[in-house]
DNA sequence: ATACTATACGGAGGTTGCCTCCGATTATCA
DNA sequence: TGATAATCGGAGGCAACCTCCGTATAGTAT
């Protein structure tokens, strides 16, 4: 879960070591205050200057997504490791209740997220659709057994768990979005 | 439907007038460029200063609120409406959909809307509550003939549809909002 | 008509946050 | 140890928000 950034190819260790930091920095600051982190604040908590945070990553959106990156894995493996699971239904129900949990978590990182420039071949690109690939394994799984209508797409089910903590972010009553979570689920149901 | 704002007690004329210019240019900019709009802007197109726009309405947040008022009357006046229609079911879809079209629309009025400060007796706390009653009505005639599910909650079902509308803004595909969509009518569904 | 005053106008300018540019600095290699 | 290419960092430009206060004027009293 560490080496996501992973090393591109020969930068100077400051280099390096700054943009690490950097994220980490940004990684904090959206957990703690939101995506509406403000970036000088984020390149002072990191100790670089606000230049260095822009060289890193020439747009908010760019730092957004390299932050979205991990939880994307992260989702990924967990729908992986549900697949093993023994109730389909239960198990798609499962993960898409941590999407939920993560979008609220990261607020309107969501929203950030859906708004990425779509260039093929990004790293956000590959790892978000690795995401929905593992997604969709648990989806037709469920469907298979007949417990999820034929006609769902993931993409669909997907963006209204995200609109639901869209809609909700201004005034969060868990119960709200929790019967609002149920909705969904009974919508996609055979 | 043009008397809406009222004149506030005793206003001079020309506050009265320069009032309803920017609201009128709000409302014009709002459906042209979404909610997004530059006040700057608004302020010139009803040529008046800055200034003056920012005496009528001290935020951002009352003049959106503003241009809404007028829009939660029409919502209101066609939920009533459609109460004279044959069949409940069908007349609350239809209403949502009013309220799809209408948040897609204004852009992301519906997002600011959805963050208005929730002040007892405000204009808009009334006019949202008297829409919301509205529409009330056609969802408890929908599930007294056993179409809609008992526990269905009207707040639930417009922040959802709302929430379509926010998840689906950055890249508006009309087919995938309209699956959305019948994915939430199917959730409500007894 | 005229003067008076409360009300309203309007834009200069302060503030905040995003992002760029380029001279100063430093890691790396011979 | 120096050369040099990569990197740093913050001053400053820009855009949008909002405030302040001197100027203008509608409404009223004489």
């Amino acid at each position: 879960m560490s080496q996501v950034p992973v090393a591109k190819g020969a930068r100077r260790a400051d280099a390096q070591r700054n943009y690490e930091l950097i994220l980490a920095a940004a990684r904090a600051g959206i957990a703690e205050r939101g995506a509406h982190i403000v970036l000088e604040d984020v390149a002072r908590d990191a100790g670089v200057g606000i230049g260095t945070l822009y060289r890193h990553f020439p747009t908010r959106q760019d730092l957004l997504e390299e932050a979205f990156l991990e939880e994307a894995l992260a989702l990924r493996v967990r729908a992986e490791a549900l697949v093993d699971s023994s109730e389909a239904f239960d198990a798609l129900v499962a993960w898409l209740r941590l999407q939920l949990e993560f979008a609220s978590r990261g607020r309107s990182l969501g929203a950030a997220v859906m708004a990425a420039k779509h260039v093929e071949g990004s790293d956000l690109q590959v790892a978000y659709a690795a995401m929905r690939d593992a997604g969709d394994t648990l989806l037709h799984r469920a469907q298979a057994t007949g417990d999820v209508k034929e006609s769902v797409d993931m993409i669909d089910v997907l963006k209204l768990v995200y609109g639901i903590v869209m809609a909700c972010e201004q005034a969060p009553e868990p119960e709200q979005v929790e019967r609002m979570f149920e909705l969904v689920i009974a919508g996609i149901e055979a």
